[in-house]
DNA sequence: TAAAAATTCATCCTTAAGGGTGAATAGAAC
DNA sequence: GTTCTATTCACCCTTAAGGATGAATTTTTA
């Protein structure tokens, strides 16, 4: 079988984190799901650096790091001079750091500690939100927040498919967002049915909107 | 043409309300809306005849009574001894009033001031609601919400089924919740569509959380 | 390594949804 | 008294969505 799926989705992406061992962790993951690792920076200047040369098609920025800029600045800089999709990884932090990063606009969040599955789903979703349209977010849902409250959990792909869902989307649109055929959408969308006792995409958001009031 | 809409949505309205003012204008809103008020009660012991005597289909409760029994305790008397849907009439109350209110399980509320519009649709989501599952309470939007935020406001008809595309529903159970035919609804669900600017039901949602919000 | 689960895709079929046009009726507004 | 809006309905057509069945491939897990 030709890896189509492969071969247009294998993006390039720049890892900002000054702690190795998460740094390592996530590119493992990422080089393990048809992502590419373009380079991974440990503080502010490497990031300029990378950013400059190896040309990541998206960033996944840690707010905090030991160096003069902190994640949130680079993300400005980075709105300030190319046009790429950034995702924020994050733990618990004050509403002051919160309202900074909110201000430039991030494709995403990754709240640690966060699991390979929500990291890829988060990084998938923000570059299809972030192909659409950069300006407006689209609210996201948590995985872990839905798959708690259900007897058997969305896969990844389910769960990816169900939030394009929740955001609008057709079936068509969700198939481009994800490189796949229609006829694999309509495959998870039956699974994701089967698990959420829905049988229309609008008894899906229904289910969806109740999980995650819970 | 034959009144087929009036015969079947004939609903005999108790109208428990100690303002004579207040009372008379809910029932002139009904009489004019293929309603019928079957009584007004202003205390207590007219409330509780009313009901014997009279077999109102629905009764709207202002909460505060001149009496010993208000109308959360009307309520519960009502879920006691009969399988009524019930409306609470109210302003803005104090946390316990309302702690107390959501215990008896209303099928809506109708909070003051309330035109016209808002009494109507109020009260006839809430009959569907309380027809289809009188345990489980589906969320309702507001109209005045939605319509303070759009350059076209939503009619009273649109509204209702906006908000039952909202809680799932298909366009065959809006006909029969609504008893008008599917076409009709597809009407009502098109020029929804142009206000809302939206060309899909999931689209039209993500659109209604997005003014909800606001 | 074998079994189970996840992901992908195809084909076929039925029904739901969306969209266009036209039109009758009733009530409100002017 | 005429115009405007809201509500109702019909007929037509196209596309989207939902559902069933079968199957190949990869990844995970036991």
């Amino acid at each position: 079988m030709p890896d189509l799926m492969k071969s247009t989705s294998e993006i390039k992406i720049l890892i900002v984190e000054d702690e190795p061992i998460i740094a390592r962790n996530i590119s493992m993951y990422l080089d393990n799901n048809d992502f590419k690792v373009s380079g991974i920076a440990y503080d502010d200047e490497e990031a300029f650096a990378e950013l400059k040369n190896n040309t990541p098609d998206a960033v996944i920025l840690d707010i905090n790091l030991n160096s003069p800029s902190d994640g949130i600045d680079i993300a400005a800089f980075i709105n300030k001079n190319f046009h790429l999709p950034f995702l924020f990884l994050t733990s618990y932090s004050d509403r002051e750091t919160i309202q900074r990063a909110k201000l430039v606009e991030p494709s995403g969040y990754i709240v640690k500690p966060f699991n390979e599955r929500t990291l890829l789903a988060s990084l998938e979703i923000a570059l299809s939100n972030f192909a659409q349209r950069s300006n407006q977010q689209a609210p996201e849902l948590k995985m872990d927040k839905i798959n708690r409250h259900l007897l058997s959990p969305l896969t990844e792909r389910e769960y990816i498919v169900v939030n394009h869902i929740y955001n609008g989307k057709t079936n068509n649109q969700v198939a481009a967002a994800m490189f796949v055929s229609l006829n694999t959408i309509k495959v998870h969308i039956k699974n994701a049915y089967l698990k959420l006792d829905a049988s229309s995409r609008t008894m899906a958001v229904v289910r969806l909107r109740e999980l995650m009031k819970k």
